[in-house]
DNA sequence: CCCGGTTTGTTCTCCCGTTCACAAACTCCT
DNA sequence: AGGAGTTTGTGAACGGGAGAACAAACCGGG
């Protein structure tokens, strides 16, 4: 990592280009990090962190390299500074507000989902288009209108939505999204969302990753694909 | 695609090896193909299934390209034909029976989820280690105790085990599935599984999702890492 | 101070996936 | 029958990520 001067963008003098596959590493390596904390570790080389990640040691050096030189050679990585290294470049030492919309059974295991809030994401609010819905209790969160989106975006400066409807309402919940100017979007539902560029998406399809195991589990038994 | 004789491998006739990318996409085209046939539609062009199913229409091309030539120049696609075509491929024209570990809030949005009935998957059982949650019902299943976990395997020919437990059950979970003879793996636990190499494993990790979106987000806003 | 042992950071090579661009093939109209 | 228009299937160029391998850097002992 060349490090040179300061690149003078938006970031003071963080790294500018990290690979989208690093990044996707990057909560594994924090998560890893933060258990062996727990455990008592100090520091750690590159092969156990990668053992507890599960990951190819020199594809764990190389991710943390982009980040900067936060190891030390012959001796490995002090466990708390690289977890907060990590975790600033992450963006979890701020705290994300966030919206979720559709409460049915997946919305409500995720407003109950005590992995969001330890990692900095406050759910403020849970929203539901079914007037049946309303003035109901979910993980100690009043459900509420879908028209109050603008307002509580306003009011808490969401700039995270989590769409758990069904297909058919999810492009116009995105809509609405980014009319209210929510800029990323964390898709549950089947289908493949219209947004603009500026808005980032990323989708999540329980059958779809089924269907991937089916498809090598029928590869596996032999029993191809019948004529 | 030359569809030269037969491949003479496990399967009969059909492709012989088709890129990873190609196969996490093809779930994606089916679900188009589904909502273009109930339109009423009967045929379209690449460009059109391109559109509803989010992607460029020379990569659908290419993916369609490595199950057989299936289309008409000049025409486009018989859209329940391929419909089929692909279903087959998958493997999801046959039944697979499912099992669930941990029906906390995540395994009972998954238990009553509707998506994976109708797409070829039947939930056989639902297996908690909590004695407290004996006898529950959810989403008209009984829950039965995790040792329970061999028989059911064996009395239904299980293959696909699904993990909603907590992090620190997982590894344990997935080791009697793989004693079990269970030879695929959708993994919700945020836990990286060491599993024999036969064994497929997928991870869905929510808050990673969240967390990749909150990198995005710090950038967008210019505000960088904190020094 | 010097040397062996250890571990990081980085370079280099290979492979997979994406995209462009175009020839082949089909339809329809005259 | 022939030609214009359309759309598929694929060859080729391109970019990015994975992994091996190595030089640079650090520690500890004598």
């Amino acid at each position: 990592m060349e490090r040179a001067a300061v690149t003078a963008r938006t970031s003071p003098e963080s790294a500018r280009d990290i690979p989208e596959a690093t990044v996707a590493r990057l909560p594994v390596y924090l998560r890893a990090l933060t258990t062996l904390s727990e455990q008592g570790t100090g520091t750690c080389s590159s092969e156990e962190l990668a053992g507890a990640a599960g990951v190819n040691s020199a594809k764990l050096r190389k991710d943390l390299s982009y980040l900067g030189s936060y190891g030390t050679r012959g001796v490995g990585y002090d466990v708390d500074y690289l977890r907060y290294q990590i975790a600033r470049e992450i963006g979890v030492t701020q705290d994300w507000p966030v919206v979720i919309v559709g409460i049915g059974n997946l919305g409500q295991a995720l407003a109950n989902y005590s992995g969001f809030r330890s990692r900095g994401f406050r759910v403020v609010a849970l929203l539901d288009a079914d007037p049946a819905r309303r003035d109901e209790v979910v993980a100690g969160i009043e459900v509420r209108p879908f028209d109050d989106l603008e307002g509580i975006v306003r009011e808490h400066s969401v700039a995270i939505g989590v769409i758990a409807t069904p297909a058919l309402s999810a492009q116009d919940v995105a809509d609405r999204m980014v009319a209210c100017g929510i800029t990323s979007i964390l898709n549950f539902a089947p289908f493949p969302l219209n947004v603009p560029d500026q808005v980032d998406v990323r989708k999540v399809d329980l059958s779809i990753e089924l269907q991937i195991l089916a498809y090598r589990e029928q590869r596996k038994t032999g029993q191809g694909a019948p004529a």
